[in-house]
RNA sequence: GCGCCUCUAGCUCAAUUGGCAGAGCAUCGGACUCUUAAUCCGCAGGUUCUGGGUUCGAGUCCCAGGGGGCGCACCA
């Protein structure tokens, strides 16, 4: 067997679905006459001496493989077959008598060999470190973890269909920044060595999308992996990928209808209904969504009463009675953001539009129309979690100066998180940038609500990890 | 970074109060012409995460270190 060569194409004529969608109704211990030609990995084999029996799995489904000694050739080889094994396999559709859609094999050839030992047939792999590292084997022994990725990948595409059928144009905007800006994140930092510039990964594309507004993409996206770094937890990991899109002539509330209407869009089609099961309760992404001010839902939630104006003693009094820490350079703003994430953010269950933030946390939205000291911003929490934060963008290059040079004096006070002039962006902004309003939403965050996972790194292919120890040699 | 939990054969898991380190599956050898996690017989498989300590005796108790999980903190 092991002198059996491997051949270097193989061409199936049907998927194992396509066969079970075929020929299912098909009558126990009848034949159909119908060769195919299928391939994919020996998960289970039953060997009855005369017969053997083997169940064949690829990327669509399984199927049954029946090789009777009489007519199965390289019988003895067959039979020796580890589980794991890759086949291809030539042969008839027929139905066994006890009732099983097989495959009766006529020639079949191996297409690589497991040479390591096979997980557990029935219980898998449960370790989650090695499901982790080994997504390769975690992927083919457990029927979960490969729906997951699937469904990851068609809502994918499905916002890439849905944004391009509303006239949204794809953009890929550069990985490497000369400087950090977007968000308020610590970057990862790497150097250029013909240049001999350091160089930030990434931690928003938010700058240049709006760079390319300016340069008359009314309306774009891009789906980018960005980094920040930060700790990882059961909600975080150092690479992450974001929808952000922005679009010209729009505010606010063009976004909001748009974040409820693909969310119900999306539920529908990956789930069928807008219903869901997450954790131990249910929630409904059916549109409308709840819309609510951050001040009043920190009455709602923690009968806190604040405004702007509150005396900084009173907020910061409140704030030690929630126990959250405050430092000498935080303003109300920052302070009643504090409050309202730590008694108010991780209550809201059903999806809700948390509108309007301080202009003190936002750098770059619009001032509010209407209230002094706040700005068009919002963010919408799920089961208690940040889906996306989104605003009316700050057009004006003049307030976007006095914003960026406030977030230096945060950085000066200690903010090592805070933002850093960007002159090229402000030149953009000088060219003119269109009312405008723009989203990020985290992708990993909105496939664990549609999959149910509770943990970030289930929905990551390869989440980061620490480098395993002992594995050369 | 802090707290709690966890680590036993390739995989999934046992091991009473501190008293001979085990089972199922996988692998290897054998039996079996309709199985469905096939079944049956047999062989082999171990630095119990690592290093110290207590003890006549440690998988078990203690200390230190490492991996992992969860929570807190930071963030999305």
């Amino acid at each position: 067997m092991t002198g059996m060569p491997i051949p270097y194409r193989f061409e199936p004529s049907h998927t194992i679905q396509q066969i079970q969608d075929t020929y299912s109704e098909i009558e126990d211990g009848s034949e159909t006459g119908t060769q195919v030609i299928v391939a994919g990995r020996l998960m289970l084999k039953r060997d009855q001496g005369k017969i053997v029996f083997g169940t064949l799995q690829d990327s669509s489904g399984r199927v049954q493989l029946f090789a009777p000694e009489k007519t199965t050739p390289d019988f003895n080889e067959f039979t020796d077959l580890h589980l794991g094994d890759w086949l291809g396999v030539t042969g008839e559709v027929i139905k066994t008598r006890r009732g099983e859609l097989s495959v009766k094999i006529s020639e079949w050839v191996r297409l690589a060999e497991a040479r390591r030992p096979f997980p557990d047939k029935w219980h898998g792999i449960s370790d989650t470190d090695m499901r982790y590292r080994q997504r390769y084997v975690d992927l083919w022994v457990t029927e979960e973890t490969r729906q997951t990725f699937l469904v990851r990948s068609q809502v994918i595409s499905l916002i890439r269909r849905w944004l391009e059928k509303t006239g949204f144009v794809e953009v890929e905007t550069p990985v490497f920044h000369p400087i950090p800006g977007g968000a308020l994140a610590r970057p990862f930092i790497t150097h250029h060595n013909a240049l001999d510039i350091d160089l930030y990964l990434r931690i928003a594309p938010e700058l240049y999308l709006k760079r390319l507004v300016v340069g008359g993409f009314e309306k774009v996206y891009e789906i980018a992996r960005v980094f920040r770094n930060e700790g990882l937890s059961t909600r975080h990991n150092p690479e992450f990928t974001m929808l952000e899109l922005y679009q010209a002539y729009a505010d606010y509330t063009d976004i909001m209808e748009m974040v409820e209407n693909l969310m119900e869009h999306l539920a529908l089609e990956v789930l069928g209904t807008t219903v869901l099961n997450y954790g131990e309760r249910s929630l409904d992404l059916k549109a409308p969504w709840r819309r609510a001010t951050m001040l009043e839902l920190l009455e709602e939630y923690a009968d806190i009463k604040v405004t702007l104006d509150t005396p900084r003693s009173e907020l910061v009094d409140l704030c030690s009675k929630h126990s959250v820490p405050v430092k000498d350079h935080y303003g109300p703003g920052k302070l009643i953001l504090e409050l309202y994430e730590k008694t108010v953010e991780h209550e809201l269950w059903d999806p809700i539009f948390v509108v309007d933030y301080p202009k003190e946390v936002s750098p770059l939205s619009r001032d509010h129309r209407e209230n002094p000291g706040w700005v068009e911003r919002f963010e919408a929490i799920v089961a208690g979690r940040e889906l996306c934060n989104a605003f009316t963008e700050l057009i004006d290059p003049d307030e976007q100066r006095l914003r960026f040079l406030g977030q230096e004096e945060e950085k000066a006070a200690g903010d090592d998180e805070a933002m850093v002039v960007d002159e090229d962006y402000l030149r953009s902004l000088e060219y003119g940038l269109p009312p405008t309003a723009g989203i990020g939403i985290g992708i990993d965050r909105l496939v664990m609500l549609l999959t149910g996972d509770t943990a970030i790194r289930d929905v990551i292919l390869f989440p980061t990890l620490r480098p395993e120890q002992g594995l050369s040699e």
